[in-house]
RNA sequence: GCCGGUGUAGCUCAGCUGGUUAGAGCACGCGGCUCAUACCCGCGAUGUCAUUGGUUCGAGUCCAAUCACCGGUACCA
């Protein structure tokens, strides 16, 4: 329900088309925004987080019939459970999971069909195409000219797939004046320069407007797997008017109860939509000119992220995932390998901000090994184990105003959540993980320098032994913190660990990393290694 | 073909509007320590900054050409 107290935080994934079974990037996608979703909750937002499934078209009713199913519906009804469960498996803590085929979306789409009728940008024209008789598929002209240019058999119009003569089709269809939207789109990107993240991005999109807009077809009647257009049964609603529809569906677009009302005014526009590179025209292009098209407000940011690729172990280059090569990469496999919070803090802090990247095991092992086993989770044992031994299972005593008492970490510590925020605003993880990062490696570092184990064995430098222990719990405990978005649940055990429960899931992260907020003389438990080292097969 | 981008240590990348001996993390080698997950800390080596030419007192940083790689060139999400 609608919080007026907290602004909104609304985020959204692409709705995945359901004939694929979740893969790599698609979790990659979906991690992407939880750990937005999960910053902002913990920054005070009232967040919305969307994720869902793409179920029509004429791919998906082909689908249902190879695989023997009576109905599309049945068929993305059993695929719809392969990408929940992989998200609760993944700790994605999506608010809402919508898919196109539900009465919801069937009414948003129907209700913006009505709009865009009375919009003016809406017009019947034919749709042409060419037709591969004996493989029952539909080519584009270009996709035809494409595949004629490589097979070197320029103007002959062959199957792309099958190389066999193609027929020229015509077809109705309803069409959506894209090309109207040109100077407006062009303003769009001049008055929000980030509107497209990350900004090279945006050069692609400006060029792609630049050299003109053509309509586009927005309606089908070669196949009934999808929303009938409201005032035509010819008619049923092509992907655009239905796909992007999903994100203000899902926040009450169209319905017209006063709750439904009052949800859509608290959350539209949305603050991200996060997708794929190859999908970014149509958000940043489509989508905005249909919103501009029914006086809708705009989204705020796009951001698109790069592909996965995986490196060939044995000439040390990037290579696609495929089936055929063998060489694809499994969410589970992951998993397996660094458990699900190594997976995430992996995937998340690894892969250079809305680049490509290539992914390996070896990389994985060495992130882990280096960045969790070693330095975080080796510093919270370390930290946690002397309090316990020392104070006798317990945080140190403390007195009024130890907080202010200078010292290295909290040198750094200060500001820490401001510097990380400016990360993390614009999704830069890696940039973030490198904030925290360095006071995990300074109380490292501040250990050597203070040897509490010397300290302890004098008893008039009891004080002392306080102060460092505090100091490194303190530190301890707003890592925990920072890294909750990343990795929720070893942080929660983290602050578990020094009694801290409370904290966990915080909504004033800024208040939270405050130093000074340890309770002193307090259960400690050292606990299991958080994140056990990964034996390396070095020869 | 056309448009755009990239090319900096073994790997992933920083290097803003040109200015002393080119940086970080990981990986690697040596030393120290022992609270800790054989960890941590210190020290160290490595780069003709893709190539060639140009502008400049001075260029990784600007310009041109060349080579290599990548993306886009729309109705598959």
């Amino acid at each position: 329900m609608a919080n007026d107290q907290k602004p909104s935080f609304y985020i959204t994934t692409p709705i995945y088309y359901v004939n694929a079974a979740p893969h790599l990037g698609t979790a990659y996608c979906t991690m992407l925004c939880d750990v937005q979703a999960r910053y902002r909750r913990a920054a005070g937002y009232d967040v919305k987080f969307l994720t869902g499934m793409d179920e029509h078209g004429e791919k998906v009713a082909e689908a249902a019939a190879n695989h023997g199913f009576d109905t599309p519906q049945a068929w993305c009804d059993s695929q719809a459970p392969l990408f929940k469960n992989l998200w609760h498996e993944l700790e994605i803590s999506n608010d809402d999971f919508i898919r196109t085929t539900e009465p919801r979306q069937h009414h948003a789409v129907q209700y913006l069909w009505e709009r865009m009728k009375e919009s003016g940008y809406l017009y019947k024209g034919s749709y042409d195409g060419w037709y591969c008789v004996p493989e029952e598929t539909y080519f584009t002209e270009n996709q035809v000219k494409k595949s004629d240019e490589e097979r070197e058999t320029p103007g002959q119009h062959l199957c792309p797939d099958c190389g066999r003569p193609l027929e020229r089709v015509q077809e109705e269809s309803y069409f959506f004046k894209l090309s109207a939207f040109q100077d407006k789109l062009l303003a769009l990107y001049d008055e929000h320069p980030d509107f497209v993240q990350p900004s090279f991005r945006m050069n692609e999109v400006r060029s792609f407007v630049e050299g003109g807009l053509n309509d586009l077809s927005v309606s089908r009647t070669s196949f009934d797997w999808g929303i009938p257009v409201p005032f035509d049964d010819e008619h049923v609603t092509y992907v655009w008017f239905d796909a992007l529809l999903n994100y203000m569906t899902a926040v009450g677009y169209s319905l017209d109860d006063d709750a439904s009302k009052a949800e859509y005014a608290h959350r539209w526009p949305a603050q991200y939509h996060v997708v794929g590179k190859d999908i970014i025209r149509f958000h940043c292009v489509i989508w905005p000119a249909m919103l501009m098209a029914i006086g809708e407000p705009l989204p705020e940011h796009v951001f698109a992220h790069g592909f996965l690729t995986v490196r060939n172990a044995e000439t040390g280059k990037a290579e696609k995932m495929s089936k055929s090569r063998g060489n694809a990469i499994a969410p589970q496999d992951v998993v397996d390998l660094l458990g699900v919070e190594g997976y995430r803090y992996y995937f998340m802090t690894d892969v250079a901000h809305g680049e490509d990247s290539a992914i390996s095991f070896e990389r994985m092992e060495q992130v882990y090994n280096a960045d969790l086993a070693n330095s975080w989770g080796n510093l919270v044992s370390r930290s946690l184990n002397m309090s316990a031994k020392y104070f006798d299972g317990k945080t140190p005593e403390l007195e009024a105003g130890w907080a202010q008492k200078d010292n290295p970490l909290r040198a750094i510590a200060t500001g820490i959540e401001k510097r990380y925020a400016e990360h993390m605003d614009v999704m830069d993880y890696v940039g973030a993980k490198d904030v925290v990062m360095e006071l995990v490696h300074a109380a490292n570092h501040y250990i050597e320098d203070s040897t509490p184990w010397a300290v302890a064995k004098d008893e008039a430098r009891a004080g002392e032994l306080v102060d460092i222990i505090a100091n490194l719990l303190e530190s301890i405990r707003i890592c925990a913190h920072l890294l909750s978005p990343f990795m929720p649940e070893t942080s929660a055990e983290v602050l578990r660990r020094m009694s801290l429960e409370a904290e966990v899931d915080t909504c004033d992260l800024a208040a939270a990393c405050e130093w000074g907020g340890i309770a002193g003389g307090v259960e400690v438990t050292k606990g299991d290694a958080l994140f056990p080292r990964l034996a390396t097969d070095k020869k």
